[in-house]
DNA sequence: GGCACATGGATGATCCGTCACCCATGCCTA
DNA sequence: TAGGCATGGGTGACGGATCATCCATGTGCC
């Protein structure tokens, strides 16, 4: 029981703790934007966004969940309410019995043609005018680098 | 309706896409170890901490909630559920008929004492191991920038 | 004192995400 | 071809966050 913990110094805290509080209020307010201004959540965006992606806006269940990372069940859930609000209907698949797709509905093209500008606006006004391109880029190789590590280990 | 949407570049894509990405999976794992190995939540964790760090381990509601950047409402439901698993308690404010207090409890201090050193390692190893001082330094000050852009605001 | 308004907190509905589990279909091998 | 495992997806229960609303207490002002 060798009490040798490694707390954090003042600059690891300062950097811990401002990037955690960024990303929550960061998401937060951008969330709540979306919501209030074009009746889609973060969620909902992601997904649209990713039906289309493709040519016929429409995607297994599966590779929709391994693109997001979003575990089956959340995908099946979200997807459940989405079809509920008419952005996507599911589709039965014809050579696999187990399988299903997500298809993007108009009503879905609609809301996300709607929200993707203002949300492209709000992340610039909120986040992207604030930094300059050099912290821009210290940040993506440094996310990029911590997201391989953590696939590495699994 | 000038159709003037100033889409992102590639660069500004790549970096707030993996700022993204690294903030939802960095939280789930973290959120999931401490919940696995010391049955708190990240939320509760946060609440242990800001209560340890006064002398006697007892705040008010709205302090807290401030110093979490909380909605009250949050903070009644989470304090509730803290109570009921034995964490903290809640205390009549003498001084203020309407105000009460949060008190962290012998469990509550048990809980954070076991909690703190694995979660300080986990954030060690997931996250700071991988990142350089400078760019450390980097994300301090970019965090702390836009934070306070969006307190101006509101 | 009596009114309006502000403050501190509680509550119930609703949506979201996770976990544990289930079920059907597909696939592979004995 | 039967048994067993893997895969794709669904489901219900639960903890968690937000919103709107409510209630009691405090405060300022006439």
């Amino acid at each position: 029981m060798a009490e040798t913990v490694r707390w954090l110094t003042p600059e690891e805290q300062r950097a811990w703790r401002g990037f955690v509080r960024l990303q929550e209020r960061l998401g937060g307010r951008l969330g709540r934007r979306l919501q209030s201004e074009s009746k889609v959540s973060s969620a909902d965006f992601a997904v649209l966004v990713h039906l289309t992606d493709t040519p016929d806006g429409r995607q297994r269940y599966q590779d929709l969940a391994r693109a997001l990372e979003w575990e089956k069940s959340r995908m099946s859930h979200h997807i459940a309410r989405m079809a509920g609000r008419g952005l996507v209907v599911r589709e039965e698949c014809p050579e696999d019995g187990r399988g299903a797709f997500v298809v993007i509905t108009d009503a879905g093209r609609a809301a996300i043609e709607a929200a993707a500008p203002r949300h492209v606006e709000a992340v610039r006004t909120l986040f992207l005018d604030h930094v300059t391109p050099a912290e821009l880029r210290v940040l993506a190789e440094l996310s990029e680098r911590v997201l391989a590590r953590m696939d590495e280990e699994g």
